[in-house]
DNA sequence: TATAAGGAAGGTC
DNA sequence: GACCTTCCTTATA
C-alpha cells in the first residue's frame, strides 16, 4: 500500500504460537501500515484491541507481532481537575455562575472526547483494513476476507483457534448471523466475535455516511491540550459515560435518553447499543447488557444510581441529578 | 424471553 | 480497596 504515512512490508509473516504455517498464508498480502504521528486521544483506556491503535510506536515484528507499544498521551498543561464524585455533584448553575460555567465546559469537553473517541474507532478500523487488505465494509468480505478477519483477531486477543468453525462464509453470511448463531459455532467466543464483527458494521456504517459534524469541528476549534486540561485520561467510571451520552442527546437519544432530566431519571432504550458502547469505551469486547446493569446495580449500594420510585424497565435514576 | 436483583469470585489499577 | 467484569441463580413482567 503506498498511502502517505504507510511502511511497506510485504509479506507480513505472522507467527502463531499455537497455529500451523498454513493459517498464515491467510495475510501475506497485508501490509504494516506506520501510525499517523500521535493519536489525537493518546489514551491507551480508548484502544480497541481489535484494531490497530494509532497512538502505538510501531508493531514490532519481532518480539510479539501484535503486541503494541503505546505513546505517552500528552502531558497536561495544568494539573488536572479531579472528576467530581456523584454526591458532590449538585446542581448548582443558577445559583454560582463560576461553577455553570464550569459545567459547561465540562460538557462540551465530554463531548469531544465522544466524538473524538468514534474517530478513532473508525480510523482503527480502517488502518486494519489497509493491513489486512480487505474491504471495511463486513458486507464486502469474500471467505477469505472472512478468514483473514478471524485470523487477525485470533492473533490480537490471543485466542484459541476459531476460524476452522466460521469457514465457507462469507461477510455476508456472517453479518447475516444472531448472536445465537455465533455462539452456536463458538460457544467460548461467539459472543466476542458477534461484539467485534458489530463494531466493524457499525464503523462501516458510520463511514458511510460520512463523520458527525460535531466531530470535524471539535478537531478544527480546540486542541487535544485544551481537552486533556480539563478531562485528564483517567478511567471513566460507569455512571460518567451514561451522563455523557445523555448530555448528547442528538448522537445518542435513540439508545438512552432523559424522561426527567431535572430529577436525574433516564431510559435505555436500546440496551444493546449501551452496553456495545461502553464495551468500546473500556476495550470489553464481550460487554453486554446483562453485565452493564449489573454495573450499575453496584451503584444501588453506593448511592449514585437507583431504580426510580415507580420502577419501570430499563429506567434508572441519578441520586444526585446533573 | 428480557429484564431485575444480588451473591460470589476474579481482574486491574 | 475501589470499581468494575463475569458468571450465576432466582424472580418477575
Amino acid at each position: 500500500m503506498g498511502s502517505p504515512g504507510c511502511t511497506v512490508h510485504s509479506p507480513l509473516h505472522i507467527s502463531h504460537h499455537d497455529h500451523s504455517d498454513t493459517r498464515t498464508a491467510w495475510l501475506d498480502e497485508a501490509e504494516e501500515v506506520k501510525p499517523t504521528a500521535h493519536s489525537l486521544l493518546g489514551l491507551p483506556e480508548l484502544s480497541w484491541p481489535g484494531v490497530y491503535v494509532p497512538c502505538c510506536d510501531r508493531l514490532d515484528m519481532e518480539e510479539n507481532p501484535w503486541v503494541l507499544r503505546m505513546t505517552e498521551a500528552p502531558a497536561p498543561a495544568a494539573p488536572p481537575a479531579r472528576t467530581p464524585e456523584p454526591s458532590q455533584a449538585k446542581p448548582s448553575q443558577a445559583q454560582d455562575p463560576a461553577s455553570g460555567m464550569e459545567g459547561q465546559v465540562e460538557e462540551r469537553c465530554l463531548e469531544q472526547v465522544q466524538t473524538m473517541v468514534v474517530g478513532e474507532v473508525l480510523k482503527d478500523v480502517e488502518t486494519a483494513c489497509k493491513l489486512l487488505n480487505i474491504a471495511s465494509d463486513p458486507l464486502d468480505w469474500s471467505c477469505v476476507h472472512v478468514q483473514k478477519w478471524l485470523l487477525w483477531t485470533e492473533h490480537l486477543y490471543r485466542l484459541p483457534q476459531v476460524s476452522s468453525m466460521f469457514q465457507e462464509l462469507t461477510g455476508r453470511d456472517l453479518c447475516s448471523m444472531t448472536e445465537a448463531d455465533f455462539r452456536q459455532r463458538s460457544l467460548q467466543l461467539g459472543d466476542m466475535l458477534y461484539a467485534h464483527l458489530d463494531i466493524w458494521r457499525s464503523a462501516a456504517a458510520m463511514k458511510e455516511r460520512g463523520p458527525p459534524e460535531d466531530s470535524k469541528s471539535a478537531a478544527d476549534e480546540d486542541s487535544w491540550s485544551d481537552v486533556m486540561c480539563s478531562y485528564p485520561s483517567q478511567p471513566i467510571h460507569l455512571w460518567q459515560f451514561l451522563r455523557e451520552l445523555l448530555l448528547k442527546p442528538h448522537n445518542y437519544s435513540r439508545c438512552i435518553r432523559w424522561l426527567n432530566k431535572e430529577k436525574g431519571i433516564f431510559k435505555i432504550e436500546d440496551s444493546a447499543h449501551v452496553a456495545r458502547l461502553w464495551g468500546i469505551r473500556k476495550n470489553r469486547p464481550a460487554m453486554n447488557y446483562d453485565k452493564l446493569s449489573r454495573s450499575i446495580r453496584q451503584y444501588y449500594k453506593k448511592g449514585i444510581i437507583r431504580k426510580p420510585d415507580v420502577s419501570r424497565r430499563l429506567v434508572y435514576q441519578f441520586v444526585n441529578p446533573v
